[in-house]
DNA sequence: GATGAATGAGAATTCATTCAT
DNA sequence: TATGAATGAATTCTCATTCAT
């Protein structure tokens, strides 16, 4: 695999090295889920000494630590986005509707990520805290445009089964086959 | 290493093993994850030694294939029994939250079991089909106390992502927090 | 690989059973080298429970003895039968030379097996009686049409130079390409 | 099981290690034959530890590889070093006699290793190049101190089938009984 | 006798992490 | 500080061989 690397790779003065070790890692992560995750691998996407991924991430867990708040960031910009261009114009079952038709079809590489790391809480505590502020965050969203608690409540869950499932199956929602469910919701 | 066996094991006949040993698998699964599942983990958890359990499942797939058919047919009964016992009694909604109750408190390493292995099919499209038929399965368990499709549906959805959530957060759901959401949605 | 075997094989009364195995072995030579000798390999392809190889055969040598055995007489007899179709027709160069091309287009799968066996003496001291008949054989044979001692010597020599040359570099030597060495030789 | 290691070695800094693994793969070769050469053997007479031999060589083709490359440098040099000291002093099939000598006499041990590498591309198509290498450069060393393209040829054939007979028997040949046998095709 | 199960050693790899420079 | 080398544990898998029935 490593064995002596054939390219002698130079960048002996680089700032911002950290960050494209993070951001690195998040593509690994993407492509190959968290198990991909390994300090060669990052090394390899970043196109950095092996040794510098552990210098700068003392261990695994700090750089899925750092994965998860890069990609934090990122997903809740895309949500935002994307409901508060639709609301407005449609209601509540439809704009869910679309939000899910672009994150299965369009974001799909996005949504995989969000969700390898969000399902990885389920064995890492550490990772708790970040998957109840992806929930918080999506209910908070979908609370301003819903008529009460209850109804966001609802519409949330099946968001996110909606979503469980895509991913899982590898299948893409189209809108016309979730609006229904949500406005049998939203009613 | 495991070299240097500290008790000096002599079981040389032993029918079933092969199910002593996708027992274990099982148990490991539910206790570490599937990425736990390792011939040697199986092996210490089954007190067999390391290469018997690759005598009998020539590869971690069919080790891994094993325990999902029995994690299967388990769950499907869980679910019958437990959904049968209620619907009569109480309407869908309160059938739901008690169900959800049940698996999330009474049957959590099942719960956890099961999710693991669904989950799992995100990255192996050898689970698919497994995956495809816990979906049908509750849905058609779901339908037979809904009114219509479109409600089964709706159901169905808040109830895996209920069920996602507590997993995922490592988080109980008594009925009494559930149920108004699935009443919203049954209506 | 093994696991259980799915297809329950019976066939308790099996008189040359031994023999059958054997051949297997000389099969699963040819096919995959020496190397590819496992007992598991043999039954397998002698479509006989795995304990039976190592009833009939104590341990993999005595399966490799016998293989070299059988292969042996095979080998004579395909030699003697060619040369001697061929030498009273034309000259020993013509002949040697149809005899390289027999061997190397033609008998190409056995030629390969005499050689895997041949080589092996290298290693396996066990060997050797047997390798050293090959060539024995092979220039007693040649000897019969050549003039004298030092000729046949030669030419034996040549032929095998040539026929290590078509296995190692796996390449086909017609008569057209070797006759004029062979002349050379027999002058 | 490799497991307590006897001497506890101690060795963190240590250039050339490469080097010396690669050393050492060639005298596994040499000692065990082809089949020998793992990396378990290896770490062993290098007394390096285990991942070290993976960790220089990302698998045993490349250390393979390393071994045919070293292998083939020396061999060059023996031949042409040999064959150019005899080959003015005397005539073309006294020289090739005692360069047989040579090789099977005093270079044993090389030549044990050549043919190893050599008869190994039989089953390895990667290796073919070199061995076809080989021939080339035998072929044309020959040729050099013969008259004709025929006669070379002739005389490579018959050096060819002496070596692996030596080889293969495990026998050295003095000159005085190969001699008479080149003549016969110098002749 | 015959056989399927059982065993333990060893194979190739991969990797997180440590450490000498 | 930064890094490439080094390490050792662990992983999956394959086998020859033994043995209880």
């Amino acid at each position: 695999m490593d064995s002596v690397p054939s390219v002698p790779r130079r960048r002996r003065y680089d700032p911002d090295r950290r960050e494209r070790i993070a951001a690195a890692a998040i593509r690994v992560v993407a492509r190959e889920g968290i198990d991909g995750l390994t300090h060669r691998a990052v090394a390899r996407e970043a196109d950095v000494p092996l040794g510098s991924t552990s210098y700068h991430f003392a261990d695994k867990d700090e750089l899925l630590r750092s994965a998860v708040e890069l990609a934090e960031v990122e997903n809740r910009e895309v949500l935002a986005r994307t409901l508060e261009a639709l609301a407005p114009q449609v209601d509540l079952a439809a704009a869910m509707a679309e939000l899910v038709e672009e994150l299965t079809v369009r974001q799909r590489r996005q949504l995989v990520l969000d969700y390898e790391l969000y399902l990885a809480a389920r064995r890492r505590p550490a990772l708790r805290p970040s998957a109840q502020r992806w929930l918080d965050d999506s209910f908070a969203l979908i609370r301003r445009f819903a008529p009460d608690d209850l109804t966001a409540s609802a519409v949330a869950q099946v968001f996110e089964g909606l979503l469980v499932q895509a991913v899982v199956l590898d299948r893409p929602l189209p809108a016309t086959e979730t609006e229904p469910i949500f406005r049998r919701v939203v009613g």
